[in-house]
DNA sequence: CTGAAAGCGCTTACAG
DNA sequence: CTGAAAGCGCTTACAG
């Protein structure tokens, strides 16, 4: 294929490179006769603009970056496919960067700026408490997409998440009302800024209202995995069995926990009652279906972009905290 | 953060930019002393290079292309992670394109390649036939993934694929094996030369030779995803309860197949016994777990990273096939 | 409203 | 083994 630049579309439409330029962008000061001429030899050459030139001259790039930290986690590779599906529609091109859950983002997009002059960053699964610095002296626009970070300060930094405490709290109030005490818990404490870490701080804040004493037995730590939660499950029943619920801070440990009771013969509600996190897809199709906390990825991937976008044109960045709703499914019963 | 360019590191380690570029791209006629001059001046400046730039004189860029149809089947998904991963070891740097499953994935590569200057294209979830001609004019180095296609010629297109027609028979021949006669088939019959069609038609094959008589009224048509499998299921069930097994060409649909059975009280394998296709993670958490053909996943990402290299590197294109193994749960039962 | 020219940060013959 | 220079395809002040 012989690659058409825009000097062929200068000569072809008979302006200079510069008056094609400017109706190649856009700009207000072209006749209207040479735009509708240009943009004629434009459609007919199939004329298509190297992007690497542009970018190069510009000093930074249409592209931004979608920082991905876990692979295995189905809510999040889901909610990165939505917001490179509305970045397309949007006119942002995001490069994916998917990284080990233990590697550092922050440096990768360090990296990545360098190379490539990004001009905004998604995080996911990204937990910025203890960088404030870092991301800030970054100062490239960034959304950090499921977890709050109000808490940083600097103005290009915008975020938009589900409320995590009140979720974990409605998780337990939940089981709680239905006349369940001793529930168990999979996931990851950590640090209290991490969102993950919220959801379950929001059931502890829940139990102690209630005047119901926290069992650390019951606890498990847990990464975003199937095998980790069915692993995780199955460490818990080792030691107890008295358990009569199981809150889980991802559906797919809540759908790795449930394969590891069925395995230990209980049953789902029958001995014990489940609830996940994060409304995937699959939750609706385990058997029984899942009940979860649903974080309405569709809504978030929409904001998420809306506040890249903004960002990237130079207004100050917001944080957005969405309610989860319950997804019934048919996991939970009462006492 | 000020952008160290070439002219820094040139000017810091007191050389021609010409020799910090050969250098850069590993050239072999560059004194030692000097290389190593230079080596320490790019790190202590913590030099990157500007991959615009670069791309912009080259004329083609380092940037390769998945294009992925259909966001929603989780294997292609996992699999274009995994090129994704070993990519970037590699040095490839991989664009992921995820299209519509309608979409033109043909006309999104030639788009792609006019702005992007691409050197090479994944294709997961093509279907080339048809496209021959189409194909080999864009004479850039393309691997199909998961589908045969050595009916094409041109030196510039590989492929890697497990035997899908083979594939087909065994599970036909494990079904019958069992005593099973009246098998139900979920998935995407079309054409020849289509990956899936092979896996369906490897079934017709199998029964054929067993004189066993194929019933069109098992069989549904059926995208990828929970949803389609679960309905498809409801459509036979819905005019037929005489069946004893379902072959389903991927994982994902079986999944929706069980849950659709489970919701007519039907137990698998007690009612019915269940094959599905991929071998992916899910498919071992189901309850039973599910009996499938495993694509070897990692393997089929190794190879098409390989494939694509030595295709970029001018090599002549292959066209690998593996076997499809079979991975044991508990879907499936003897008569 | 339009064009000529400089320059973005590299790579690559060419000359020595 | 090394450097000076041209050029990749654009954008953007600057001048008119």
């Amino acid at each position: 294929m012989r690659i058409v630049t825009i000097r062929d579309v200068a000569k072809e439409a008979q302006v200079s490179i510069s008056t094609v330029s400017r109706v190649l962008n856009g700009r207000p000061d072209v006749d209207e006769t040479t735009r509708q001429r240009v943009m004629d030899v434009v459609d007919r050459l199939h004329y298509v603009r190297n992007a690497n030139a542009a970018n190069l001259k510009q000093r930074h790039t249409d592209f931004a970056a979608v920082v991905l930290k876990g692979r295995r986690n189905l809510f999040l590779t889901d909610l990165a496919e939505r917001i490179l599906a509305i970045g397309r529609k949007t006119g942002i091109r995001f490069l994916i960067e998917i990284i080990d859950e233990k590697a550092d983002e922050f440096d990768t997009v360090r990296a990545l700026y360098r190379e490539r002059k990004l001009t905004g960053v998604v995080y996911l699964g990204s937990n910025p408490g203890g960088h404030e610095k870092e991301i800030e002296k970054l100062e490239i626009p960034c959304v950090f997409a499921t977890i709050e970070a109000a808490f940083l300060k600097g103005e290009h930094i915008s975020s938009v998440s589900v409320n995590n405490f009140e979720a974990g709290q409605k998780a337990a109030k939940r089981l709680i009302g239905l006349g369940h005490q001793r529930i168990a818990l999979l996931g990851y404490f950590a640090p209290q800024s991490n969102s993950t870490g919220q959801r379950l701080h929001g059931v502890l804040e829940c139990l102690r209202r209630h005047g119901i004493p926290y069992d650390e037995a019951l606890y498990e730590e847990c990464d975003f995995t199937l095998p980790a939660g069915y692993e995780a499950m199955g460490r818990i029943l080792a030691r107890r069995r008295d358990f009569t619920a199981v809150f889980c801070i991802s559906d797919v440990i809540a759908m790795g926990a449930m394969k590891a009771l069925s395995d230990h013969g209980l049953s789902v509600p029958g001995d014990v009652s489940l609830i996940g996190f994060d409304g995937i897809e699959q939750a609706a199709y385990c058997t029984p279906s899942l009940t979860t906390l649903c974080q309405p990825a569709g809504e978030i991937a929409e904001i998420t972009v809306e506040l890249l976008t903004a960002s990237m044109r130079g207004q100050k960045g917001r944080h957005v905290l969405l309610p989860a709703q319950f997804t019934e499914g048919g996991s939970v019963r009462r006492l």
